[in-house]
DNA sequence: GTTCCCTGTCATCAC
DNA sequence: TGGTGATGACAGGGA
């Protein structure tokens, strides 16, 4: 009797142990126990559909030596005691023929294409055999579910069981075990006893002991809740702490501000006091230097402001803010407004005729501007001002009729600003590219759309503003950013009082001339604006005769101006070559004279009087300029931050070249041919001809105005030649930059999906092995990998086959060669097939 | 004096 | 056939 009872109490703590995957050779050896081994030769049956054949067609299929006795007393004791454990009994009452065993991590999904797991136990037909099915199954679902499998067997004592295939059931275990883990859970002692045995003998539940126990929960929900609070407390005391900061910071602006600036009455302008005088904001062409420098401090003081002052200031219309910065510092920008604020520097510098004007509009918009930023003070700033990419991205949005594109909504992103200083800075000059991408923009519509005469002032303007956008853009290279002071990084960018602005944009592009290679992006951004396509560029860049009256001067008149120009006409081409990106292509004054004392300034002067087609047809030293823009970024022949050679060369003395040209000056002059060299090589060939026609030439004549015509044109070939020569090695460095970043992002991805290869890879390993070990024959012992191995068939299911039978051959249709095998071989293989969910 | 670079020129080819 | 553009090669000049 005794023995009887501690047999049945040891059949049943079989069970639970084998629900729960557990190794009972490990436990008091109690796998030599016959009811025991019964139990464990019973349930590997489960995994052999064919041997149930014969069981489940007897009248007494549960009476096999190798099944336990469903009439056994022992088993129907511990039957219902397994049955008091509400998961099963939450199962069994709900007459469902499948149930699932899974772990917390594990979460079961609806949607049977989810990368989830999916567990599904369906028993299969009458025979009371669980098909599993397994699919992607992951390594430690594997192991939670494993426990499981020995027990399917056993799971369907009813008389009703379900002759379909039940629904597969798909449970969100987590949120099972975590919110309720066992619904109407009323555990026993008995249960509770068993459970911590259990527990204390390392047994792996799958769940943690808290499931079971309400009072381990109740400690663990309560700790849970004091970490909360906790942790709410402390970032109530970061927050008063960084609410504290800023309103020092504010305090500071706003005391800076009074001191610096006082409010114009009348215009409402805010004017800037030095000296005890006022110099009036909007008009920086009066005193270049000062006003820039009130600009910037202004401005750079009021980005700070409004970082500070967003947080509680009102919310306003975005269209007053076009008429005063500082009297609506912040507004909500709906999306149409923002999509008005975005377009207005085209319509600015489309609209205004004047340096004046043009700079009042660039600044208002840099107002509008801050305000759209700031109108969300957690916007990702720094994400943009550090991004190049971005840039890049925005400039592709901000191609006309795109304005809709996601790269504008980088506006209204959500960021967290910690430190008021770098993201003020990083800000601006986010601020300030953004800007500058703008400007670009409407330059190329202005320079490609627009004649000349009334818009050098424009176009002027753009040059300074996009040299001193083009340093800012650049400054953002700088590994010392974060430290830099936004004012001090205007007063250093805008140089001594008494260079112009455009000076100072030279000087400030000679101090960051060890940044000026410049991101790869923003020149693709800007390479439509002349320089990806070279041979575009050349339409429009060497249509003129530059070359024809290039070199030495012809007549006294042009002596050494022209003659300068000449040459630093040229050599604006080499300095498009040079690195100081993007100067030249948008240069279109007609003032040069201004520019030549420094190198740099000859430099500037040089891209701002011409490019080879804006000295076109100029015999007389008018110069009338065309606006045929060259964008072209050679960075070729002169390395990053250096000036190049000729900027030197030219700037610093006058031209004193006698080329070949000169001598043909000479040569006319000597046989007194009577039209000028210009004529001669730049008139169409039938103007020409009528001026030989009009004019009785002798042979030395002739012959002299032939080779003058054949030089020059040759020369201009010349030059066009070179010039596309350095377009072409450009755009295969571009190409070469885009190739290297291509390859670098594939070796990337490569590295990254041989990483998830063997991540794979290992845990294949460890489910095969895991599977394999679980499986045991009809002795119960284990199969020897040598002889088996897994198998995975087309549908998904797993098999145990024989090492000499491949799955794809015997059982490329699992469903057919499960029902009917048909040759001995194949019934041997089907005994050892099993499916599992994967 | 040498080297490098820019520029003009010539020769040649193709259209 | 002549004109023109493109391009390689060469030479001169300047730094």
């Amino acid at each position: 009797m005794i023995k009887e009872y501690f047999t049945d109490g040891l059949i049943g703590l079989a069970i639970l142990l084998s629900l729960f995957r557990t190794d009972l050779v490990g436990i008091n050896n109690l796998i030599n126990y016959p009811e025991v081994q019964d139990i464990i030769l019973g349930q590997s049956v489960a995994y052999l559909p064919a041997s149930y054949n014969h069981i489940l067609n007897s009248p007494r299929a549960f009476e096999s030596s190798k099944h336990l006795d469903f009439n056994n007393e022992a088993f129907t004791a511990w039957y219902q005691n397994w049955n008091n454990i509400p998961l099963f009994r939450e199962r069994n009452e709900n007459e469902i023929e499948a149930f699932l065993v899974s772990s917390p991590q594990l979460v079961f999904d609806h949607s049977p294409s989810s990368s989830q797991t999916a567990f599904t136990i369906a028993s299969v037909e009458n025979n009371h055999v669980a098909e599993l099915s397994t699919q992607n199954l992951p390594e430690e679902s594997a192991n939670d579910f494993s426990g499981v499998l020995n027990s399917t067997s056993v799971l369907n004592n009813s008389s009703e069981a379900s002759a379909a295939v039940s629904e597969p059931v798909f449970v969100d275990s987590s949120v099972v075990l975590l919110n309720n883990p066992f619904p109407g859970c009323n555990l026993t002692k008995e249960d509770l006893d068993l459970i911590d045995v259990l527990w204390q003998q390392d047994v792996d539940l799958g769940v943690g002991k808290e499931v079971y126990d309400p009072n381990l929960r109740f400690e663990l929900e309560k700790e849970r809740e004091n970490e909360l609070i906790k942790h709410q407390e402390w970032q109530k005391s970061q927050l008063l702490v960084k609410e504290k900061a800023e309103r020092e910071k504010h305090e500071q602006a706003d005391k800076w501000l009074k001191e610096h600036f006082r409010r114009d009455g009348e215009t409402g302008e805010w004017v800037r006091l030095q000296n005890g005088t006022s110099s009036s904001f909007d008009c920086p062409e009066t005193d270049d230097s000062l006003t820039l420098e009130a600009a910037l401090d202004f401005l750079s003081s009021n980005v700070d402001q409004t970082f500070l002052q967003n947080l509680e200031a009102p919310q306003e219309s975005i269209a007053n803010t076009c008429n005063g910065f500082l009297d609506t510092p912040f507004q909500t920008v709906q999306e149409e407004q923002i999509q008005t604020l975005l377009q207005q520097p085209q319509e600015l510098l489309n609209q205004q005729d004047s340096l004046d004007e043009n700079w009042n509009g660039i600044f208002d918009y840099l107002n509008n501007a801050a305000n759209v930023l700031v109108e969300d003070p957690t916007s990702t700033l720094s994400q943009l001002g550090m991004d190049f990419n971005a840039s890049e991205d925005l400039a592709s949005g901000l191609d006309l009729g795109q304005e809709d594109t996601p790269q504008r909504d980088f506006l209204i992103q959500n960021v967290t600003l910690m430190q008021p200083v770098i993201n003020s800075f990083i800000f601006f000059v986010t601020l300030f590219q953004f800007v500058y991408l703008e400007v670009l923009q409407a330059a190329n519509e202005i320079n490609s759309t627009l004649s000349s005469s009334n818009l050098n002032n424009s176009v002027n303007f753009e040059l300074g503003s996009l040299s001193f956008l083009n340093s800012m853009s650049t400054m953002q290279s700088q590994e010392d950013l974060d430290i830099v002071d936004v004012q001090d990084l205007f007063r250093d960018m805008q140089g001594s009082d008494e260079v112009s602005l455009m000076d100072s944009n030279i000087a400030m592009n000679e101090s960051m001339d060890a940044f000026t290679v410049l991101d790869d992006n923003l020149s693709q951004s800007v390479g439509s604006l002349g320089r990806i396509s070279p041979y575009n560029d050349l339409n429009e860049t060497f249509d003129g005769l530059e070359g024809a009256t290039g070199g030495t001067n012809y007549s006294a008149s042009q002596d050494n101006f022209n003659g300068r120009n000449s040459k630093v006409s040229r050599l604006s081409e080499s300095s498009n070559d040079s690195g100081f990106a993007y100067q030249g292509g948008f240069s279109s004054s007609s003032s040069t004279s201004s520019s030549a004392g420094s190198p740099a300034g000859c430099h500037m002067g040089g891209n701002i009087s011409t490019s080879s087609n804006d000295t076109e047809q100029d015999p007389h030293g008018t110069r009338a300029v065309t606006h045929h823009h060259v964008a072209h970024n050679h960075t070729y022949n002169t390395p990053p931050g250096q000036i190049p050679r000729e900027v030197k060369k030219y700037a610093q003395k006058e031209p004193s070249r006698k080329g070949p040209q000169s001598r043909d000056q000479r040569r006319a002059e000597e046989l007194k041919i009577p039209f000028t060299i210009d004529e001669i090589i730049e008139s169409p060939v039938e103007t020409f001809n009528e001026i030989l026609m009009s004019h009785k030439l002798n042979e030395a004549q002739l012959a002299l105005v032939r080779d003058i015509r054949r030089r020059g044109k040759n020369k201009v070939a010349a030059q066009n030649c070179r010039k596309r020569k350095v377009g072409v090695i450009v755009s295969l460095s571009d190409e070469m930059i885009d190739l290297q970043k291509a390859r670098d992002r594939l070796v990337a991805e490569r590295a990254e999906m041989e990483k998830e290869t063997r991540k794979i890879k290992e845990k294949f390993g460890g489910l095969y092995t895991h599977i394999f070990q679980s499986l045991r024959d009809e002795r119960g012992e284990p199969y020897d990998p040598n002889l088996y191995s897994l198998q995975q068939s087309s549908d998904g299911n797993v098999f145990l086959v024989p090492r000499n039978i491949s799955v794809g051959s015997k059982y490329s249709n699992s469903s057919s060669a499960s029902s009917s095998p048909t040759s001995s071989k194949d019934s041997v293989s089907s005994k050892k097939r099993k499916s599992f969910d994967e």
